[in-house]
RNA sequence: GCACCCGUAGCUCAGUGGAUAGAGCAGCGGAUUUCUAAUCCGUAGGUCGAAGGUUCGAUCCCUUCCGGGUGCGCCA
């Protein structure tokens, strides 16, 4: 990675020009800001300038007289109040290129230190469909699983499904008296939120019906034969079902370990809870308080009150005996700490959950957790009145309604395109494009954002959108396609020569796809790849209208021709790390 | 009441303690006997919610306020 060497060299110019760095500061490399100003840039002169009170452009000036970059740049200046401009030569990058193709990773250096990460996502509950809301758990989870993955991290991904809910005690009588069998073996999943939601009615108009549906929900938890045989079954058709809906997204899942896998974990835990003493009885339930070793303003479990503070405490026990999120979810923590030695957990969970994983992550500490745990939390996805979907009253748009209209889209955009494709070639190309749109429209936003759901943005085909990417990757393909193999493919160790901006720009560009790659990781923001990606494809295209490759000769048209196939490559990557097929042809 | 997130072009959204704040869509004007036009090039569009403060430098950090969303003891 240019921008890690660049940062060596650097620290070891401010090094040999024997200047005292302040405790705690590092002179870093950035990519430039603007292209005209070179390539990289540093702010560091500047930035101890003011802590020493001396002149930043003097000091610039000793650091570059000690910096060695001939093999990197080209030019090093000292600009405006002290910027450090870095110009790599194009030596440099004509060399770059060559380490990209012969890469099995584009380049991409391994994480430093390798962790094994646990990730849970997606998350859906049982008896419910997945709605628009899942889509930003999954994508995001999926993407940020195969990122860690690809940079060494072994990674666990674990599917915490919502299976021990007390919407059971809806379903469960709705299964025994609203039932209808032969569709349920048609779709399940639809059988039984049709089933949900007509007792969700009735129970809200008749008191009786919701102390049937209590009744019910408390015999399964108390082991009844004929409500735990209804509920397994429930689990058993839903998996079914969403086993095919991941298998669609190209989303896959190492363990399926729901809520109602801690259950017996459960009682103990609370023990241990009582036990160690930080949780105690108060008003029948057994809560968690603040133990007081947190300044107020940070501490989880306290509210301002105006100028006192109240308790916000954590409940893990029901006055009833029952138990809830919390629990399952410190239990879910130990097993994950136990069994899987996790050095991470990553919950990519929504951020009104914020507070409950504040908590639940402080009392794992104070039961000596050590284990490194992220809330990675995403906005919401807002209805027309711009307030939230809501699962239990308002209708919502469903995850698969929305993929299916998606590629839908873009089955007519295909069929209107004739490249002379099978029927089956282009359901293939219609797939991978509407799918991808869809993940693409969620992976190149912020993830704290809130966004207003809108079909349109989600199944844009135009401008910043995967298909733009994946035209990028075709027109890749197509070069080599027309080739047919009468030449002998762009080497690792052949010399490249730039003769044109738009191929420096291009490679310049490639290069950066490493610094990219690492940079999600450091905030959990697969959105900067995307955005990278959808640079590097204008990139590519521009460099495609503005540089012929198989009218050209000799080293240009190698050169070109090892453009090419580095921008496939790095294009196929990226988009395979945000869980997005390619196309050959589209 | 308190906490968290958000407020950037007509719309939808990126962005960062640095240099002249960027895309896409929509608008306007161009480019194609094609290595796939799902493309490219140009043009227009801004008090970065408001006011103070810190800084050589603030859209970004701090304070207050306004607006929207969400959450805050027995749902998950």
């Amino acid at each position: 990675m240019f921008r890690a060497v660049l940062t060596d060299r650097l620290q070891a110019a401010f090094a040999a020009a024997g200047i005292d760095l302040p405790v705690g500061f590092a002179p870093e490399v950035a990519l430039a800001s603007d292209t005209r100003f070179g390539d990289y840039q540093s702010n560091a002169a500047m930035i101890l300038g003011k802590r020493l009170k001396t002149n930043p452009r003097a000091l610039a000036q000793q650091v570059v007289d000690k910096l060695e970059t001939a093999d990197l740049c080209e030019k090093v200046a000292i600009d405006g109040p002290g910027f450090l401009n870095f110009t790599l030569s194009a030596a440099a990058l004509e060399a770059r290129l060559g380490g990209i193709l012969a890469d099995a990773k584009a380049g991409v250096p391994a994480a430093a230190a390798p962790k094994r990460i646990v990730v849970d996502f997606s998350a859906p509950n049982i008896a419910k469909p997945m709605h628009v809301g899942h889509i930003r758990s999954t994508f995001l989870g999926d993407a940020l699983a195969r990122v860690a993955r690809f940079l060494g991290h072994e990674v666990i991904t674990d599917n915490h499904v919502g299976d021990w809910g007390t919407q059971f005690g809806m379903i469960l009588h709705g299964w025994k008296t609203r039932l209808d069998r032969e569709a349920l073996s048609r779709d399940a999943i639809h059988e039984l939120v049709r089933v949900y939601k007509t007792v969700n009615a009735e129970a809200k108009a008749d008191e009786a019906v919701l102390e049937t549906c209590k009744g019910e929900l408390v015999r399964l938890q108390q082991g009844d034969a004929e409500n735990l045989g209804i509920w397994k079954e429930c689990v058993r058709l839903t998996l079914e079902q969403l086993a095919k809906v991941y298998e669609a997204l190209d989303v896959r899942f190492d363990h399926y370990l729901g809520e109602s896998f801690y259950n017996e974990a459960l009682a103990p835990l609370v023990e241990s809870l009582l036990a160690a003493g930080i949780a105690r009885e108060s008003e029948g339930a057994v809560v968690v308080f603040s133990d007081g070793s947190l300044p107020p303003e940070e501490d989880p479990f306290l509210i301002r009150d105006k100028d006192d503070w109240k308790a916000a405490p954590c409940i893990v026990r029901k006055s009833d005996g029952g138990f809830l999120y919390a629990t399952t979810d410190l239990a879910t923590i130990d097993y994950r700490v136990r069994k899987w030695q996790a050095d991470e957990i990553w919950y990519v969970v929504g951020a009104p959950q914020q507070l409950h994983f504040r908590q639940v992550f402080a009392v794992a500490r104070r039961r000596g957790v050590t284990t490194r745990m992220s809330h990675i939390a995403f906005g919401s996805i807002l209805g027309p009145d711009g307030k939230m979907f809501k699962t239990r009253s308002g209708e919502t748009v469903g995850l698969l309604e929305v993929i299916d209209e998606a590629i839908e889209r873009a089955r007519e955009a295909v069929a209107s395109r004739d490249q002379g494709l099978d029927a089956d070639a282009q359901e293939e190309i219609a797939r991978i494009i509407g799918t991808g749109a869809v993940k693409y429209a969620e992976l190149s936003q912020n993830r704290l954002t809130d966004y207003k759901f809108s079909w349109d943005k989600m199944l844009s085909l135009q401008g910043n959108t995967a298909p733009y990417l994946l035209n990028a990757y075709v027109r890749t393909r197509s070069i080599f396609r027309k080739l047919d193999g009468s030449e002998p493919a762009p080497a690792a160790d052949e010399v490249y020569t730039f003769t044109d901006p738009a191929e420096r720009a291009l490679a310049m560009k490639l290069a950066q796809f490493a610094e990219a790659v690492h940079d999600i990781l450091a905030d959990h923001r697969p959105n900067l790849l995307a955005n990278y990606l959808f640079e590097l494809a204008n990139s590519y295209h521009a460099f495609y209208e503005a540089c012929p490759v198989l009218k050209a000769e000799g080293a240009v048209r190698r050169t070109r021709l090892a453009l090419c196939e580095a921008a496939g490559k790095v294009l196929k990557t990226g988009l395979g790390l945000l869980g997005i097929r390619t196309t050959e042809r589209m």
